[in-house]
Parts: C-alpha cells; sequence; structure tokens
DNA sequence: TATTGTTATACTCTATAACTATA
DNA sequence: TATAGTTATAGAGTATAACAATA
C-alpha cells in the first residue's frame, strides 16, 4: 500500500458508494428508487413470474406485491395472467417503462464513464478487467 | 474490451452491487441497516451535533431524530445536550456501538479480501491504486 | 397437500411542514 | 428573527403470518 492509496478494502468500498450514489441519482431523476430501478434492470430481457421476482431481486414475495403494485400503478409495468398455470402471474416492462430505464442506463454509463475519464485508456481496460475478475470469482463461488 | 471483459461501467457496477451487498450482510448480521451501520460509522471518530449528523449522511434532520432514536434505544449511541448551546445536542457512540461496529468492519474486510484473494499481489496493487485514483479525482471535483 | 400470489400487520426509513426552545 | 431539534403526518419498502385460488 503505498503512499495516497486508501488500501484495497478501504478503495473498494469508497468506489462502490461512487457507483451506487450514482445510480440512485440518476434513478432519482425520473422518480425512481433504487430497488424500483432495478425491478425495471431486470425486466429488460425477461417477463418473470412473481415469484421469479422475487428470487431475482431477493426479496420475499409480499414485497413483490407491492413493488409491482406501484410501478403498474405508474403504468411502467404490466401484469399478465399465465395461462398454463392460473396462479401464476407475469410481469412485463411497457414501453413508458423500458423508456425510463433507457435514460437512466444512459446517463448513469455516462456518468461512471466521466468518473473513470482520468485514467489513461490503459489503466482503464486494467481497471475493468480486473474488476470483472472479482466478480466473476465471486459469482463462481 | 476484450473477452470476457464486462466492460469499465458494468464491472464497477456488478463490484459495487458486491460490495455494498457485503456490508449490508454483515450490519445485517448484527440487526443492523446499512443506514444504522454507516450512523455508527460516522460516529467513531466524532461526536457531531444532530445538525452535522444530516450533513454528513446527508438527510434530512427530521430523519436523523427517528434514526438515532432507534439506535439510542438500543444502547448504541447517546445524545447529550451541548452547554455552550442549549438547542444543540451532540451523538456519541456508547461501548457497545463501539463493539458492534468493530466487529462489522472486521468481519467486512475480510470478505473483501477473500474476494480480492484470487488476484495476485501486484494485481491487487493495481485495482487499489486505479480505485483510488478514481474516487480521489471524484471527490475533488 | 403443495404452490402462487395477495392481504393484514408491524416496523424502518425518509421527507415536508409545523412546532418548541433557545439564540 | 433565525437556528436546533422534535413532532405530526404520509408514503415507500421490507418481512412474517395467514389466507384464497389453483395445482
Amino acid at each position: 500500500m503505498t503512499q495516497n492509496d486508501l488500501g484495497i478494502v478501504d478503495a473498494l468500498a469508497q468506489l462502490s458508494f461512487l457507483v451506487q450514489d450514482a445510480l440512485a441519482a440518476h434513478a432519482a431523476a425520473h422518480q425512481l428508487s433504487l430497488i424500483q430501478a432495478r425491478l425495471l434492470g431486470v425486466l429488460r430481457d425477461r417477463e418473470p413470474t412473481m415469484n421469479e421476482l422475487a428470487g431475482l431481486l431477493e426479496l420475499d414475495k409480499s414485497s413483490i406485491t407491492g413493488l409491482v403494485d406501484r410501478a403498474e400503478k405508474r403504468g411502467l409495468v404490466q401484469r399478465s395472467p399465465s395461462i398454463q398455470d392460473r396462479r401464476v402471474i407475469h410481469v412485463a416492462m411497457t414501453p413508458a417503462g423500458r423508456r425510463i430505464v433507457r435514460k437512466v442506463v444512459a446517463a448513469f454509463v455516462a456518468d461512471i464513464s466521466a468518473a473513470t475519464a482520468g485514467l489513461s485508456p490503459a489503466q482503464q481496460r486494467q481497471l475493468s478487467t480486473l474488476a470483472t475478475k472479482v466478480v466473476t470469482r465471486h459469482r463462481r463461488d
């Protein structure tokens, strides 16, 4: 740990707050909480059941009911009953939801890109590679 | 962006979730929410007023009242009136609060260290240095 | 009987506005 | 008048337990 280096744990902790704060701020610009933004994020390429949503967001199914209620009331998502199993309900994003999530993601990407713009291209590649290694390894364990 | 590289924004986003989830989990192991853990973290080296606490945690002062109420009820922090200005109240951590925050920090550090243990020592230094550069530059702007 | 989703309930967290007590 | 902190109120988010409908 050289001069002006925070140590890897402190540095990653502070970086995680920087990234999460940016995400929360861009979501809030569209009156979305972090969990509402994550809900829309998850629905970008899926139409999961309420139960699957609980697994994806790691929340109790009763929490999902309220979460989807509020998003549906705002016209961002839509419930549709399954035909195969009449107990099951699928959740899909509406065009309005897609428009919002696209804007939030774009602003977030621009913001994080700006935050890393002080690094040289080589350093940016290094950081990307190392961060990828850590998350990939973690997911595997 | 080489093969199996997530791209810097995606990699940093996923890494930030990994780190924040770890912090939340270790806090929850002691029945602490993330914001309660941050409150204790901030009090490690300060005895701020309620007002200063609102600034440090970026919350409304009315939110601080409830936050400190709940922490005080659990014996983790203590209010004490200022003698200079009788409107002002300082907040300090109790020994019980210190014990908990010490455990949470230790478990978090161990967890993040383990998550980065797959990198070589040189790579760990690189990651630490690059993350530090990003957060330092961001704070300055 | 087991599973899916909702409801009832309770608690934490948050902000806005109004209030009390100091300064 | 201005500031520090609390209270009243409202709403989001969360979990547990009980429930209804369906399998």
